[in-house]
DNA sequence: GTATAGAATGAAACCGCTTACATTTCTCCA
DNA sequence: TGGAGAAATGTAAGCGGTTTCATTCTATAC
């Protein structure tokens, strides 16, 4: 690989003139200019972005920590992440946190020591007094799905709580007046406050709260199967059920067909993620839309915005949740 | 940050000698060592991994192309190629090439000038001889999904057509006699030896090839959709329909479903890949089982393998697909 | 023709580390 | 005790760029 101090020989100038060129900074003649394109066309060069970084402190890659490479939530975040940040020419090196405090640290430690940056966050695990230490520290950072008062503007977050209202009140607003709920894991936050949201519908509309017709899950379809034969166990009736992701929801799907419920008619069900598969259900699911590829694009733009300079964009940190009727909820029966 | 020098300092070694331990490289006496960690531990020092590669000419980042980040294909594979390269302490880049000729070859072009000190590659729309060019340049990849013969050892493969064959020879079994194919792309390598894989047993069996009940698709769910349509038009009755991969089949149930089909029993249907979410439809989704993580990770043990050394890894090249009888199956209605 | 400001270019230090080679220190035995 | 050879450590030259500051050009005004 030819090297930026060959183009100068052929070129016939200095090391500086070809720099110059390189990152379109100073001033260059254009006949001088011209000389030193042609020299690199020739050479085939391609700048060393490695020695660029050490000598420049820009490595020019984001680090991008999620719970889960697969699953069907976290390839759509990372799919808008890549596709605004590689448009600026950054990169973006990728780590799972597995939603274990000691990982998700380890992980952050890791992209830290790869020099990224800036980092892009989706954790659960890690505390926030981490965060706020992390904050302090060198690397700047921008969190997706969580809510840090000191740093709110590189926070994207979406209003779970309305979402899982929404949900709910569809729910009621079918004529379903007994509802059971399956949460998501009480320990994260997103889990918390979903079932907010689901109180706070029940409380608005006059309904009762009893734990019995609630069970939480880990956001994992198995959970959600084990969830729905605890509530079915407990011999409390309901015609509508709730559920904190769109995943659990498909496994209680299938535990109440294995019950002999028929769907819609027997139980409403309805989700939340509005995950691709989703579409795919019998009966299709209802779900309420969590926009985690806009979500994702946002947060690579904060980036974009704080670390390198770039102007103009249009950020928004906050989504509203909104509501997606399909068929695995209906009226219920009189 | 702490640089090595300031740990020289502290440690009243040389630098080389800092390096050493760091690296765990040549011969350092006990209690050097431990001076020179003491040393480390109290400016909190951490190597700068940009440095570290523009001195040793390693980045120790590997970077990967897949068609897509989102979906339920490549998140699988992207979660164990990440698991098995970080567990050594290298990293990955990740880009997507959309299948699309001029992009994928960006992309590559993209992690290359970033140094990568090799590729993993999931690639359709370049051609060989691109791949074969590459093999000339100087950075080091692995071809998953693909085989080239020049480069065996570097290729991971599934026996597509084998898999296929597979599930025909299922439904010939079940007893369906009159089958109906959506197929893959047949511009792309797997779409092609799927489709012999299902040729391949009509005619073993003895039943006739009939282009009437072929339809080609995407791999995409709504081309799934449009594709069974299609066949539905046309007339030509068949009870048992093969599909290249899931995402058509779920597209292909959709629209059975709208006619009026009853599944199993009207219309076996079974796919290709076993991507989770088959197990959520309804009815569960008869599918051949693709490896991909495995795949992924034995592309990362290439990896390890060849530009890094690591010995002892057990590398499989070529994996066998599986058959995964589920419910969308059933034998044909007398 | 010359002085001079401003633009273009060049020289060289530096980014933080690795590593070949030189030097010092240690070990062991004659 | 001295000296050879091995082991430990140090020296310094890069790796391929960026960037500050000095230098050389160019053009304008007198």
């Amino acid at each position: 690989m030819a090297t930026i101090y060959e183009v100068s020989e052929l070129a016939g100038v200095s090391l500086a003139t070809v720099s110059r060129v390189i990152n379109n900074s100073g001033k260059v003649t254009p006949a001088t200019r011209k000389k030193v394109e042609e020299a690199m066309k020739a050479l085939g060069y391609r700048p060393n972005s490695i020695a660029q970084s050490l000598a420049s402190n820009r490595s020019n890659s984001v680090g991008v920590l999620v719970p889960e490479l697969h699953g069907p939530f976290f390839g759509n975040m990372l799919s808008s992440i890549e596709k605004e940040l590689r448009a600026q020419g950054k990169h973006v090196i990728i780590t799972a946190g597995h939603s274990d405090e000691d990982k998700e640290k380890e992980a952050i430690s890791f992209l830290v020591s790869r020099q990224c940056d800036a980092l892009i966050l989706h954790v659960y695990a890690v505390p926030d007094s981490y965060l706020q230490q992390l904050m302090n520290d060198a690397v700047p950072f921008v969190l997706i799905g969580r809510d840090i008062p000191d740093m709110a503007k590189d926070c994207i977050t979406i209003d779970d709580e309305q979402g899982e209202y929404l949900a709910t009140k569809y729910l009621i607003g079918l004529g379903h007046t007994e509802l059971a709920y399956i949460s998501g894991p009480l320990w994260k936050s997103d889990g918390q406050d979903r079932m907010s949201g689901y109180r706070r519908a029940l409380a608005e509309f006059g309904l009762p709260f009893d734990e019995r017709r609630v069970a939480e899950g880990s956001y994992e379809e198995a959970s959600g199967r084990s969830a729905m034969r605890q509530l079915l166990d407990r011999d409390v009736p309901f015609t509508g059920l709730v559920c904190a992701n769109d995943e659990m929801a498909a496994g209680a799907i299938s535990v109440a067909r294995n019950k002999g419920l028929a769907l819609p008619d027997d139980l409403s069900i309805i989700g939340f993620d509005n995950v691709f598969f989703t579409r795919y259900m019998h009966p299709a699911l209802s779900t309420v839309h969590n926009p985690i590829d806009e979500m994702g694009q946002m947060a690579a733009r904060c980036v974009l915005r704080d670390v390198y300079g770039v102007e103009g964009l249009e950020i928004r940190n906050r989504f509203e949740p909104q509501l997606v009727s399909r068929n695995s909820t209906a009226p219920v029966r009189p």
